[in-house]
DNA sequence: CACACTCAGGAAAGCGCTTTCCCGCACATG
DNA sequence: CATGTGCGGGAAAGCGCTTTCCTGAGTGTG
C-alpha cells in the first residue's frame, strides 16, 4: 500500500474515555452529558465533561453509538437518477428535513432497475437506518414476495419505510395526485380549444406514468377532447423526443396538443417538433408535468402542472420520522400551469 | 406513542451469532466466511454457513462492522446545494464510483455557507467515513486555523478528505480548469468578432467565479476585447436576472456579450434581456458555463464551455478511495461549445 | 516413533459506546 | 437516633461484530 499522500497524523480520534479521563469522572458520567440521557448531572461535571470534549475536539463515533443503542440516525434515500431535477429536488427536501432532525442521509441510486433497488436496500438494511425513503419504486414492485419479504425483514430492524407514490401494504405512503392533476390539466386544455391529444409516456406498469395518462384521458375526454394516440417510451429526455418524432412521421394534425407525461419527455418533445419544421404553441401546443424550474426558461414557456416536489420530499421525510403519522396530511394537490405552449384557441 | 402504522414485527434481525448457531460453527468462522477474511474455511464449513445466512436472510450490521473494524465503508459528500442540476451531476458520478466500490454515499448540503459547512463536517466526522469530499468550499476556507485543525482531525480518524477547487495543502484535490476553460471562451468569442463583454459573477472570494472571470478577461482582452463590467451577486438563476436587468437600466450596447459565469446565471439573463425587449444573439449575446442538459433546449441555444461534471464527480470519488493517487489525473480540460446564443459577427 | 511444523476452528478479548445496576450520600420522618 | 427515600456517580454488562491467540489434529522428517 504506497499510502502516497495525506500519511495519517499518529493522532487517533479521542474516545469518550479520553475524554472522561480528561474531565476526571466516569465514563457513565461522561456519555449521560455529551449523548442527551434522561438522567441528571450535576453542573460542575457538566461542565467539566464539556470542556474536556471541547479541548480535545471530541466527536462520537456515530457506528459505535448506533451499536450500543442498537439504532442509527440514518435515512436511507432511493433515488431512481440523482441528476434528475426530480429526484434533485425531492433529495434536497429530504436532505432538509433530516437536518432539522439532526439526522444523516445516505442516498443510493437504483438507475430505476428493480432488481438492483432490491439489492441496495438489502444492503442498505445492514446500516439499521431509521427510515427509509423509496422514490422510485413501481407500484407492482410492492406486490412480490421476495420484496415483502425483504420490506418485513427492514421493519423488524425497526426501519421505517416510506414509500413515494401508490397505496401500499404495510408501509407509508406519501402520495401525489397525479391522477387528479392530469384530470385537471386535461379539463383546462379542453377549455382552452384543443380538441385532440397525443401522450408521449412511460412504459406500461410505471405507475407515475399510468396515473397521468388516465387521468388526463379522463379530463380531456369529459370536456370533449378525444386522445387520438398514447405513445410509451422512457422517462426521459431522448424517449420524448424519439416518440415525437415518431407521431411527427405518422402526421400530427396542426391544433393537437402534445402531453409529454413529465417535463422531461415534454423538452424532448419541443426538439422533436422544431426539428420537424413545426411551431410550436400556435401549431403543435404542448405541454408537461412536474413544473420543474426550467419550464419558464423555454420558448415558448412549457405549460405543465406544478409538483411541489422540495414539499413533497420534506413530507417524506417527516413521514419516515414522525411517532405518530397521519396519512392524510400527505397527498398533495397540484396546480395547472398554462403557458404559451399551449395557447388558447380561438377558432 | 401513538406508534401508529407498521407495527414492527417481534422478528428482530437475525444476528451473526444465529447465524454460526444455525450454521453449527463459532462465531469466529461465520465471521469469516461472511465477510472477506484472509483466513481460509474449509468448503464444507463455508457453505454451511452461507446456507445459513441465506435462510435466515441476514445482513451484516455495519455499524457493529464498522465499530469493530474501526473503519467504515461511507463515502460522506457535501454539496452546496442538491436540486442545483451543478452538484446534481457531481453526485452522480460520485454514487456510480460508490456503488463501483460497494461503499455508502451519505449527502449533505451546505447551502453555501461556510459556518454551516464547518459544522456538517465536524458532525460527520462521528461517522469516521472512509472519504469525504467537499464539492463546495470556498478557497478561503482551507488557509482558517479552525478548519485546518478540524481537517487534521478528520486525518486523524483515518478520512481521506478530497476537495473540489483550487489547490490546497495536505487534501487530495481535484480541480476544474476553470480559469482555461474560461480563457478560450473568451477567445473564441473575440474570433467570432465580439469586442466588448458584461460579465456576471457570484461574489468576489469564490473561487470558482473568480477563475472564470480571470481567465475570460485575458482571453477576451488578448484577442482585442474588452470587458465593460463585472457585476457580481451569487450563483442562482435569480442574480443572474437581477444582475442583467441593472446591466440593461445602465445601457448595453447592441453587440455586447453578456458573460454569466454559470449557465444558470446565463439563464437568468437571457429572461432578463428578453423582458428588457431586447433580442438574444443578434443584438446581445449571452454564453454561460459549465454546459447543463437545458443549454441546448433553450432558444437560442445557450453557447457555454462543457465541464464534465459526472466525470469529475467519478474521480473525485477515487481521489477519496484510490491508495495511490495521482494528482496529474485530475485536472479536467473544458470544451467551448458556441451555439446561437453568440452567433458570429460578421460586421 | 519422537519431533517439529503447518493448518484451520473456537474461545475470548477487544472496538467505542449506552444503560442497567449497585451503592454511598444527604436529607426528611417518626 | 434509627430508618426511609431520593439523588446521582461509577462499575460493569452488554451491543454485534472482528481478530488475536490458543489448541488439537494432521503432515513430514530422520
Amino acid at each position: 500500500m504506497p499510502e502516497t499522500m495525506a500519511p495519517r497524523p499518529a493522532t487517533p480520534a479521542p474516545t469518550l474515555n479520553d475524554v472522561a479521563e480528561a474531565a476526571g469522572v466516569s465514563l457513565a458520567t461522561a456519555s449521560r452529558v455529551l449523548n442527551g440521557s434522561a438522567r441528571k448531572v450535576a453542573e460542575s461535571y457538566r461542565v467539566r465533561v464539556a470542556d474536556a470534549a471541547a479541548r480535545l475536539g471530541y466527536t462520537a463515533n456515530l457506528s459505535a453509538q448506533a451499536t450500543a443503542r442498537g439504532t442509527s440516525g440514518i435515512i436511507a434515500l432511493l433515488v431512481g437518477d440523482i441528476a434528475d431535477p426530480y429526484f434533485g429536488q425531492i433529495a434536497a427536501g429530504v436532505a432538509r428535513g433530516a437536518d432539522e432532525q439532526g439526522l444523516v442521509v445516505t442516498i443510493a441510486v437504483t438507475e430505476r432497475d428493480a432488481a438492483r433497488e432490491q439489492r441496495i436496500i438489502h444492503a442498505l438494511r445492514g446500516q439499521r437506518p431509521r427510515g427509509m425513503i423509496l422514490a422510485a419504486s413501481r407500484a407492482e414492485e410492492s406486490q412480490r414476495p421476495e420484496w415483502r419479504a425483504e420490506l418485513d425483514a427492514i421493519a423488524g430492524v425497526g426501519t421505517q419505510v416510506v414509500m413515494l407514490g401508490p397505496q401500499a401494504e404495510g408501509v407509508r405512503v406519501v402520495t401525489i395526485d397525479n391522477r387528479g392533476g392530469a384530470r385537471a390539466l386535461g379539463a383546462a386544455l379542453a377549455a382552452h380549444g384543443y380538441r385532440s391529444a397525443v401522450i408521449l409516456a412511460a412504459a406500461e406498469g410505471v405507475r407515475t406514468s399510468d396515473d397521468r395518462v388516465a387521468g388526463f384521458t379522463e379530463g380531456f375526454a369529459a370536456a370533449g377532447g378525444s386522445v387520438e394516440r398514447v405513445l410509451r417510451g422512457e422517462l426521459s429526455r431522448e424517449s420524448g423526443e424519439r416518440l415525437a418524432a415518431d407521431a411527427l412521421a405518422d402526421g400530427v394534425a396542426a391544433g393537437t396538443v402534445v402531453f409529454g407525461i413529465s417535463d422531461v419527455i415534454a423538452i424532448g418533445a419541443m426538439a422533436a417538433i422544431r426539428a420537424a419544421g413545426r411551431v410550436i404553441g400556435t401549431d403543435i401546443a404542448v405541454t408537461g408535468f412536474d413544473d420543474i424550474p426550467t419550464c419558464t426558461d423555454l420558448t415558448p414557456p412549457l405549460s405543465s402542472v406544478r409538483v411541489p416536489l422540495e414539499q413533497i420530499g420534506y413530507q417524506t421525510l417527516r413521514a419516515a420520522t414522525a411517532d405518530d403519522w397521519d396519512p392524510d396530511d400527505t397527498t398533495f394537490d397540484l396546480d395547472v400551469v398554462l403557458r404559451d405552449s399551449t395557447p388558447a384557441r380561438t377558432s
